[in-house]
DNA sequence: CTTTAGCACTCCATATCCTTGAGTGCTAAG
DNA sequence: CTTAGCACTCAAGGATATGGAGTGCTAAAG
């Protein structure tokens, strides 16, 4: 049965007042709206046929309504107003994100600390790497007695080292011929690659410096795993504390627990394929804990490759419509960000002069 | 006026159990006590006492008594018994630790979780290093064309690396050139050294690569910079709202909001001079939302001059022993991890046999 | 056929009162 | 100095009343 343009209306009054107010709505309080030039007794029927539809609830008889699961998920799929940014929520949001970000694990804590505080909803935020790399180019450097830096190019520019310290001779001779049997024989070797004919091999062939071998393919595929990793921050637990729905500390309590990193490690996957923002509400979240509550969350592009995850938690109402925005901003301009190769004080390249400033 | 024996058993016994139960102690529950030979109203005599000198308090007439926050000092200077770390407790302990560690923000992270994990607490850990460092030796890696790899080894060995690209074609001879220049004039120079005037001598004499000068030391700069910086990781807040006195939704969320990295930040300094446990009893706390809270930290070592440190939150009426004896096993499980020179994979140190094993 | 006023009914939230019991302080006897 | 005894206090919990927001239904009006 399809819904009346009037009922959409009732509908998306409800979702919206409850949103606001976070108690059950009733006939009269939708009456009051601008726009609703209908009696109380007609809101009535209405509610009470949206509510034998499954859109609304009622907590018990004599109570407003309140949206359902169907209910929220129809007004954000269809009914929910666009929200439009105001400028200084833009600003706020710009501001933040121009904050320095270095290394990829700091900038995941520090974007999930900006959506938080820009939703003021716990956050997540996420970054993986899409396929497993491989090395591109191994250097050996000779750096003191028995100190020898590995350094690791990796295919997506990425570049690794660790420092050795072996109670062992080796002359800058022999870290040479070593070096050009790695990058001969174990450079683009994916991870599964690394059998240990191969490493065999490797030892055989590595001259002076073979007791260095396998501290160094150890560190190797130690480095190919980890750039495999997502790496995952959340941050702003505690605002779930505010919200009426969670003053029950026992379920505000089980809800932190399930915006683990762990519990969202995944999450990257979920969002394959779904571009855009995606909404997750209520019993449509996997986690059993998860059950009352909505998710909301976007990718970004990082570029190398790489892509990144932010996403909020909080309440089945919750002002979707706001934080698909915000959240939406976010990405965008995290894309515009990290996705462009990276260009750092390049000296002017050479380009059509522009009069713009 | 000294404490006699009998009321500072009182008083030990009134901590204890406040402790275990979150209760106002009664007098009658303290005769229940083994040990305890004397009558209630005996016991009730010297609880009067006890609280007209300020060790307990009465949260109101007909109430039993709890501890005051300068009765909990007393206990913790000189009344608690130690606690006996049982063998299950040391197994998880080490077994927690175990896990390998890599970078230092992920170590902080992960003992960050250990911490809280075994406490059943919120817990914080932070590293810092303890003064500036230098740059050691400078190399440069050409890696492909406009590619060049650059690497720091720092005074305390520790290893960084950037890759750098820029439009511009330079030899491996360019490279050999630079970096002498590099070693010759700027290690072993503070960030505080880093003088314009010496800035222009090395891009003077640096030759065909000097455009790659400001990118190297800018980099350097900011490296120095960080590895001076602290990183602080928090863990399990949510592990306050299963206590009862963080019942109070409001309480527990201005506990948590000052259990941030910011404000903790400093905490490192507070530890300075301290050595072993430190505990900080209620209104000892600096942070005002911490006034009814206690914190306990140990610091560790993590050796190439850096420091660590660990800390966890709770209610006063937290098992200040258990607790403490917890942190300190960890704090000296990881001081012995770190703590010595990285020796890995060695092939048997000669060391004067022991039998021991 | 749709809308609306009116009304009886439901049921939660809140306030009020009462009871219960743990715990105290004091006194007087051992 | 210790302890039994007793009157007193006060929070916590249960029971009961009351107010009010909101509903569903009916019947009249548009």
């Amino acid at each position: 049965m399809e819904l009346t343009q009037r009922k959409k209306k009732v509908l998306r009054s409800v979702v919206d007042l409850y949103i606001r107010t976070a108690e059950p709505v009733g006939s009269k309080a939708i009456t009051a709206l601008p726009d609703m030039n209908y009696s109380s007794a007609t809101i009535r029927n209405e509610m009470a046929e949206l509510t034998t539809m499954g859109y609304l609830e009622q907590p018990h008889t004599s109570a407003g309504r309140i949206p359902s699961a169907a209910g929220y998920r129809l007004y954000v799929d269809e009914l929910m107003m666009d929200y439009r940014l105001s400028v200084d929520e833009t600003k706020s949001i710009n501001s933040a994100i121009e904050e320095k970000m270095q290394r990829v694990d700091k900038m995941v804590e520090k974007v999930a600390k900006l959506v938080s505080q820009a939703t003021d909803l716990p956050a997540i935020s996420a970054a993986s790497r899409a396929g497993s790399t491989t090395v591109k180019r191994f250097d050996l450097i000779l750096a003191g007695q028995g100190s020898i830096i590995l350094v690791l190019m990796l295919r997506d520019d990425q570049v690794v080292n660790k420092l050795i310290k072996l109670p062992l001779n080796v002359t800058e001779a022999d870290l040479k011929i070593l070096s050009a049997v790695l990058n001969a024989a174990m450079t683009d070797v994916p991870l599964e690659g690394f059998t240990s004919e191969l490493m065999d091999k490797v030892m055989a062939s590595a001259g002076a410096a073979a007791s260095l071998v396998p501290v160094i393919l150890d560190f190797t595929q130690e480095t190919l795993k980890n750039t495999g990793a997502t790496s995952v921050a959340v941050s702003g637990q505690a605002k779930l504390l505010s919200l009426p729905e969670y003053r029950d500390v026992d379920k505000a309590q089980r809800v932190m627990d399930s915006i683990d990193e762990e519990t969202f490690a995944n999450l990257p996957a979920v969002m394959e394929g779904a571009n855009g923002t995606k909404v997750l509400v209520g019993p449509e979240n996997v986690a059993s804990d998860l059950k009352d509550s909505s998710v909301v969350m976007t990718k970004f592009d990082i570029g190398d490759g790489m892509q990144g995850m932010i996403g909020v938690v909080g309440p089945t109402r919750m002002d979707y419509a706001k934080i698909t925005a915000r959240l939406s901003y976010f990405a965008e301009s995290l894309s515009k960000m990290f996705g462009k190769p990276e260009t750092p004080e390049q000296p002017k390249l050479p380009e059509p002069p522009k009069k713009e400033e």
